[in-house]
DNA sequence: AATGAATGAGGGTTCATTCAT
DNA sequence: TATGAATGAACCCTCATTCAT
């Protein structure tokens, strides 16, 4: 691999940058192998550079971690806050957020998500993300209770429904590669069209244009 | 812990019967901690037992893996058959089947699923249990198929559907707890009932009645 | 391999019958791949019988080494007396002497001698052991001169002379198999006679009858 | 113990310097207290380092063993081809390459040679090894045979006389210290004028100028 | 800014030893 | 008398982390 992936563009906000590509590498790799499956030496690699390099953009693994998961829960607010503001029913809401939530996931970490094994964080930082991760998953349950009240959402058991739908987001992880045929948006779409379609009010048939291959 | 987890029903087979509750939590403590975030010695205190112990019933961790899996796979196989046999339309086959195989799994294993770290597994082993995976979903794609054909599921793009529905029901291993006030049967019924939807052909209602909690 | 590899001839003294056989089998598998290179299973499993039966014959593994050089030491020493009994010069006296001695050994252990691993043996079991190897060390130096002196053997370097014995006689373990077309009693003539020669006053011819294989 | 025992002359070939250094250490205590009686613990501290620090150098212990008789079995051959092209009987030759092999062996690795433990070697590296020791083994054969035809060696059976000679050549790890009054080249030629003179054709008395300690 | 070298802690595995049967 | 089961200590090896250069 070419060193720091080609991630250099201007100066000395360059230590920024190469965090930010330390991060995304690591998310990358933590999701498929598992965060103790993965050496920082294995990361390190996939850099182009040594293990000790790291360590002047990242305190510690655990704090890579952390910062893989701050991440992904800055983009997952962010897209929540997206579809509030852009739906106009609960599902709609659902729909844009949760789309927009894995693009930019792939975009950023080449991944659509993080999953977590229990125990790899400790302490406050786990406190700190479980929280988080809470507050994420009130917003979408909330959303779910809206649509059945607006009428979008069949009703349903929320939390079933809430966990059917991030399980099929998060499981896109491990089938997704980002030099196959599909781009991002393109995968988006068509799994949150299908997941969301399980608690749809008047499911109709599916469309996916760009889905032909 | 009490000792095997009151696993020693009687006396010879006993062997069997330790070595497959040693399969059974650490199938359980695999899939929550990750393969490599899992020492022998948390499995073996997990089961009242030294570490040590373990190894008069299995060989290595890796085989302990690999025994986890192939438990699953055959858990897996058996559904899918009871899935066709039962089933009508392409999509009651896989609504049987995956249904069956959730309640198989959390029975056997406490968990319904197994996730593959990529790299656990390693030579023989890692193709063998790839190879059964590769069958499985085959199967499914190929159900998804038949219940296009047959009307039964909507027009869709195949392999979206079947990673759909997969990750919802892997995902349960996220949030499922034995302890808590469903049992497997209900969990299992109303995750498919979600997933399944999201394909179905002539979607109605969704039914729950025992999630009325 | 047979129970006891048939060892059980008589009664109560079974017990010092079966001593003896673990204590012979032990011998000859730690003197092949070293003492920590052999596990009690490996012993037991020749004598076909379970490693915790060990224990009801001998203590522990330290206690098993220290029997077999004391066994050992005991057939050296009742060597060296009959070679001092027998013989009439000093040459004569080690000849007889260490002749008798691997004869003895190979009868006794399979082996014609003991290895003796730094560390194997520890606290007072050591100290002992090393002692009786002295005192067998000594009587063959004092042998030497007294052969010197009775102009048997050729003025030379006491220790080098009795060392280059030593060697000859105990690399014997290395190739000697009991299997092979040679006796204990035509090895050990055979090596005695070509290693004792080396400082023998006067050297002739090297008779070999036997060995003409 | 000094870090490195001293051991680091330059600067970029240190890795290799480093690298002999334990092989050298390695092969002295592994001949000492057994393969397995030997920790690479043992080995480390020996050298000043930490266990870790060794497989900066070494892949695993047993490449570390096998570095260790890769290295003997190089100097047996330079030894051997420099007694052949010396040599001018049989027996000189073998006196030659002998002699050369000790003091070369025991200037490498403070120890005059590796005694083998059956099994410490497994697969390929076990079967190199034993093949290039029953070349050289072989080559002793050829030499006695040889001083047998031209009249320097006695009539004598061509195995006992080899294996008499390793055996003496062999032990002396058992009694050599490189801190005692004898160095290499002493305790090299003693040894090798008696063990040779065991099938000497016409031996006389024996030389030992340097050993009157 | 990055590397090579070294360390200490931890995990998988073996094995001498004990004990209930 | 012998066995199977279990344990704790020890060993090999990996890896996150530190430090000198």
């Amino acid at each position: 691999m070419s060193r720091w992936a080609n991630a250099l563009p201007n100066r000395e906000e360059q230590l920024e940058t190469k965090r930010k590509a330390i991060i995304r590498e690591a998310a990358r790799v933590f999701s498929r192998r598992g965060v103790h499956g993965t050496s920082l030496d294995d990361v390190a690699e996939r850099l182009g550079v040594t293990k000790a390099a790291l360590y002047r953009y990242v305190p510690s693994k655990q704090d890579l971690l952390y910062a893989c998961h701050e991440e992904a829960m800055d983009i997952a607010r962010e897209a929540m806050d997206r579809g509030e503001a852009e739906g106009r029913t609960g599902l709609e809401k659902i729909r844009i957020g949760m789309a927009r939530y894995m693009r930019e996931m792939i975009d950023a970490m080449g991944v659509p998500v993080l999953i977590i094994e229990e125990n790899a964080l400790s302490g406050q930082q786990a406190k700190d993300i479980m929280q988080r991760r809470d507050d994420f998953e009130r917003r979408m349950r909330r959303l779910v209770e809206e649509g059945i009240a607006d009428g979008s959402i069949v009703q349903v058991n929320v939390k079933i429904a809430m966990f059917t739908l991030l399980g099929a987001v998060h499981w896109v992880t491990k089938w997704y590669s980002p030099d196959g045929a599909w781009g991002a948006e393109d995968v988006a779409e068509a799994v949150i069209e299908i997941a969301t379609r399980g608690f749809e009010a008047r499911p109709g048939k599916v469309l996916q244009a760009r889905l032909n291959k």
